[in-house]
DNA sequence: GTTTTCATATAAGTTCTCCTTATAACTGTT
DNA sequence: AACAGTTATAAGGAGAACTTATATGAAAAC
């Protein structure tokens, strides 16, 4: 670079409107100072761009060839003030999250329809795995927003939770269960549980190991929805979560088996970067859902 | 425009190294420089482009976006620096002509060969057409040179004498000529000339004119070469420029007939723009033939 | 564990660029 | 002939942008 961008503004004003006195006013300064400005840039590029007649200018050829390259500078820089106006706006965008399915499905399909149809131009982008490379991708910048089962930590990520979820043990409609169940009852039920590596699996162990508990499950299953199905048709005891059962609970057909004590309340969280500041999309994302 | 240009090559140069420090190194100024500069551009565009950790820094979202069109625009800036810069070098470029066919054969040829060979990456561009025409182009910018016969004029125009030339009248090798014809004589002649409306012919007309004389050619011709054929194969007295003719006269397919006094000399310019400096190329080429 | 090194941020002061005003010189028009 | 419009030039002033110096925090080196 042989000279200041800046010359190359008054360059293109003045080349567009042929004319030295008009560029300035369209830039909001003296002639003068556009005068001063090209006879700089001519000296720098060591090039004659414009031809000085006593009636006004026009382009030499130099000129109308740099010209080509500065008009196509200019108009991708305004393309890019333009493009960063409309992200402010969310008129453009894209909101990257990281799901699993069973949140997805009972937790973030409605607020993703709402935001959908408030902010129609920002692409929506989901990925699903399980909660450690749903993080990894938020680290590495891949997805905005990661939502996952608390607890969960990370030095380099924010959790914040907007959602509180109850585990709770369900059966079929014709199974009899009058009085709360112990632990040590329920284990011994037929159990049918989320497959091992999920995160609500976990969870259900950990809390079980505390009191000594192995669950042993005789049925394992991929996904949540699965859970419920099984309990209703008498395949065995599910453990669901409360939240995201409350149709077929109503409908009756699955019953809450009660517990005593029940098990502790834990939540879903939302977490991204703590040092690197949210995209728009994903701000007002967030904000809908709190 | 939102924003002081230069605030972009800073920008660009800080997101390439991914550095506050290795930029201002690479712009030789401090590194205070480079993050009040950054921090203005993020003012004023109203965006975090950067997220400053305490070892080091990265592109937001924004950032990145605005990346791909600082980039773009600054290459698009180098690439006509760098264009202006072969120009210069003429290394780039294009040369365009207006000639006649004769001029363009019997005296640019030998040097449009030259000039390519010292210049193979200047495209040249011949237009050829009446003087006046020719002269048009130049005026209206779509061509760097016009060869044109003198005398010519033009306000804004600088010609400039390149080649002095003489029309003769010239025989087949079987006609007597012994004695120096008078130009009446001459005119009684069995004359072969170019077409009307070619500035040869008005010269010879007017010479003669001046005398009282009017020419009545038996024969009109559109180019000077056949001039000389016709003239070899008797068909006639033809009246043809000298210089172009110097090959058939030494290998004495034709004689030149003496005239008393002989047509006053004239000769061949460049004409070019007064006002508008001449391309790099049309310079070079301007030198290579005087 | 301490020190060193390497990031960026901030404060204050100075330099020097860029702009303004005023004027000149010239053209074409009214 | 006077005027409206163009660009060029000179001189001076305002202020932006840069420098130096310092703070602060993190990682690396010792």
């Amino acid at each position: 670079m042989k000279t200041k961008l800046d010359y190359y503004r008054v360059f293109y004003e003045t080349a567009r409107f042929r004319s030295f006195s008009t560029a300035a006013q369209h830039l909001y300064i003296s002639q003068s100072a556009i005068s001063q400005c090209i006879q700089q840039l001519e000296s720098d590029l060591n090039v004659q761009l414009f031809v000085r007649t006593k009636r006004g200018i026009s382009l030499t050829n130099e000129g109308k060839i740099l010209y080509l390259k500065v008009e196509n500078a200019i108009i991708s820089l305004e393309q890019g003030e333009r493009q960063l106006e409309r992200l402010r706006h969310l008129e453009a965008g894209e909101l990257r999250i990281a799901a699993g399915d069973t949140i997805t499905t009972h937790f973030l399909l409605k607020y993703l329809e709402e935001f959908h149809a408030t902010y129609p131009y920002i692409r929506i982008e989901m990925a699903n795995s399980y909660s450690s490379q749903m993080l990894a991708l938020v680290k590495e910048g891949k997805a905005d927003l990661a939502f996952v089962n608390m607890p969960m930590e990370d030095e380099e990520l924010t959790f914040e939770e907007c959602l509180e979820i109850n585990d709770v043990f369900v059966c079929g409609p014709d199974f009899e269960n009058k009085e709360p169940y112990s632990w040590e009852e329920v284990a011994k039920l037929p159990l049918i549980l989320i497959e091992k590596n999920a995160s609500s699996r976990h969870f259900l162990e950990n809390n079980f190991k505390e009191r000594g508990i192995t669950l042993e499950p005789q049925i394992e299953v991929a996904v949540h929805d699965l859970l419920i199905r099984f309990a209703s048709i008498h395949l065995g005891i599910s453990c669901v979560i409360e939240q995201f059962s409350k149709e077929e609970l109503e409908k009756g057909m699955i019953k809450k088996l009660p517990l005593d004590p029940p098990l502790p309340a834990r939540s879903i969280a939302c977490a991204y970067l703590k040092n690197a500041p949210l995209s728009y999309a994903a701000k007002a994302f967030l904000e809908l859902i709190m």
